[in-house]
DNA sequence: GTGTTGTTTGGTAACGTTCCCAAATGAGGA
DNA sequence: TCCTCATTTGGGAACGTTACCAAACAACAC
């Protein structure tokens, strides 16, 4: 059997035409299928195909088509594994509509996410998925790129002309406050991300619209700002125990990292979760089920995230120039991080 | 200031060269900085390329250098977090030397990651990383696809004479066992991977020849086959409580995805860990580090595998045909899954 | 002015594919 | 035999880039 290797070149269409005895033409007919061809060549070519190991060269193809069937997705932190499931939503859907996906971190650098823009739109992607880590006054160049996007997170907002996909923070947040506020909870204190970055700011506004609307004066809460990592979550944790005067301490962190760091550092500080810290994260990652006690969390639809904007960027891509805004609807992962102070004082009554 | 978009197309380097009044040929040497150029001409070219937004079309120039600047890497399972580090330590490799990462998992089938294979060679990646799951007998034929490659984890074993990284699997395997025994542990029971795994033989081989060199039989070792994840960890662990006879327990589970599943099932059925089931693991996920209680685990060097891997693919890419094999090694992070009987005896003595 | 350098520039081909158009072939009827 | 029509095949161009080679140009010495 011959061997790719025996030109010292991958073999060509036009190797598999010369050996099929055919003209480069028809062997192209062939490989593409669209009929007009006698049996009897298509024989031909097919065995010269194999014989071969002829593999269609898809540079060539998108040279000549256009579309190279990459596409390209940028999230801040790809180790955040709320950032990885959806990453994986989105191969999923790359990989059933046949295109391959390019996945870039951006480490909450604007500098990198500029350079891995660059290099996506120079390997000609037929289109990407962003996460832009912009903050208000800065907002990035990409809308001029001539290709087209989707982008997804809560920055997102400051592109209101463009199709994106995100999950509904002022319905995530009202669901964790809805929780806290059953389980007898008071004002949470927060822990949230670097001040600069529209995800804080629009969180926190979340908040204090949940309180407003329900006639609660906000201006009381404590927040302490954080990277967006478990070391962020500790040292807002710390913090906030250094100040904390009263009893019973009541956390929603705004993503599970900070809330594991946050629970890691009390823990260090030898208070006990959630008998004197009480603590809510928000993103759903697989980890907060198996911390110590388990993590009652928000968890946003972070794979269908990545499905619906790979979903949408196909159809702009198709030339459908509709834009879209879907926001996914979070939902209450309840677990053993927060005191439920109802059923303490029902099952101390039993006790009694 | 002109756009891309102002021909309806993304501007060429002809556009450029036209734009600023010489011929291709000149506005290319300046785009590559090659040098032979009057500075008069290079002001005009670059203020050209700046005002049209040229972007250079990586698919022409990998078309006629031969080079993509891709780089392809499959892995079993993207959201096991041990592979997503893998996988992290590539992209920094790779970000480094300037070119992108093309990312698929297989999910354990052997259909997949053919097709994955067949899309990245079609693409025409420079090279790619590969733990394939071929087993033994049905040997993947990627050697003979023209392509440089190297080989990470367990199965690369099956290509001798190819590059590959690879964690000391015997190494791990006897640190952990030197630790369980400093513990005063008996012989563990096993949570392995699927029965026709390779990895799986080779980490049960590595168990018995650590007890065959130290004189003791081995043959009674309990195992339990099971996926590797965390429900696959529950379902082997809820076979091991079933048969199990005596009094503490300890497991000794071959990913840490499993191992995690084995403690949430232990909890289930009502066993304390580490007081009547110990544990340890084999990866060093992050979330060990959290969970209930923290898990003692070898830690294998995902993210140098995933560097190492790259740096010698990179050399593979060059034209150097050297082979290495490398198995970095792996180190024990003790936590708190494990019971420590000779410590335990002490502080029972202490409070007599 | 002429010849000899060295620098700067432009034209052309090639990478591998697909698409369009024209040419060739075959079948069937007048 | 010749014409018509349908089917099958081949040739050429194009996608955007770079490398090679030759031509043009400038500078300088004779």
């Amino acid at each position: 059997m011959r061997r790719a290797s025996q030109f010292g070149r991958r073999p060509t269409i036009i190797d598999v035409a010369i050996a099929a005895g055919v003209s480069k033409s028809t062997a192209a007919r062939v490989m593409s299928g669209q009929g007009n061809v006698s049996p009897k060549v298509v024989a031909a070519v097919r065995t010269a195909s194999r014989d071969l190991g002829y593999q269609r060269n898809n540079m060539a193809v998108s040279m000549r088509s256009g579309r190279s069937g990459l596409i390209g997705i940028i999230v801040p932190d790809i180790s955040n594994p709320f950032w990885a499931e959806v990453v994986r939503g989105a191969q999923e859907r790359a990989v059933l509509s046949g295109s391959s996906l390019l996945i870039f971190s951006s480490d909450w650098s604007a500098e990198r996410e500029r350079s891995h823009l660059q290099a996506l739109v120079q390997t000609r992607v037929d289109g990407f998925v962003l996460n832009t880590i912009a903050d208000e006054g800065d907002t990035q160049d990409f809308t001029n790129l001539g290709c087209p996007f989707v982008l997804i997170g809560t920055t997102s907002d400051l592109y209101p002309d463009r199709s994106s996909v995100g999950s509904d923070i002022p319905q995530g947040v009202a669901t964790a406050l809805d929780h806290l506020s059953r389980c007898g909870h008071d004002l949470p204190k927060l822990i949230t991300g670097p001040p600069r970055r529209l995800a804080r700011a629009k969180f926190v506004s979340a908040i204090n619209r949940y309180f407003i609307d329900r006639d609660i004066d906000p201006t009381g809460i404590e927040a302490e700002n954080g990277e967006y990592s478990v070391n962020g979550g500790r040292a807002a944790m710390a913090r906030l125990i250094r100040h904390h005067k009263g009893s019973h301490m009541t956390v929603f962190a705004a993503n599970d990292l900070m809330a594991l760091g946050a629970m890691a550092e009390a823990r260090d500080a030898g208070l006990a979760c959630p008998a004197d810290v009480s603590v809510i994260g928000f993103d759903g990652i697989p980890s907060g089920e198996f911390c110590s006690p388990p993590l009652t969390t928000i968890a946003k639809p972070s794979r269908g995230i990545g499905e619906d904007a790979m979903r949408l960027l196909g159809r702009l891509i198709e030339g459908d120039s509709v834009v879209m805004r879907p926001r996914l609807p979070c939902r209450l992962v309840e677990r053993g991080s927060v005191l439920d102070f109802s059923a303490t004082r029902e099952r101390t009554l039993h006790l009694a």
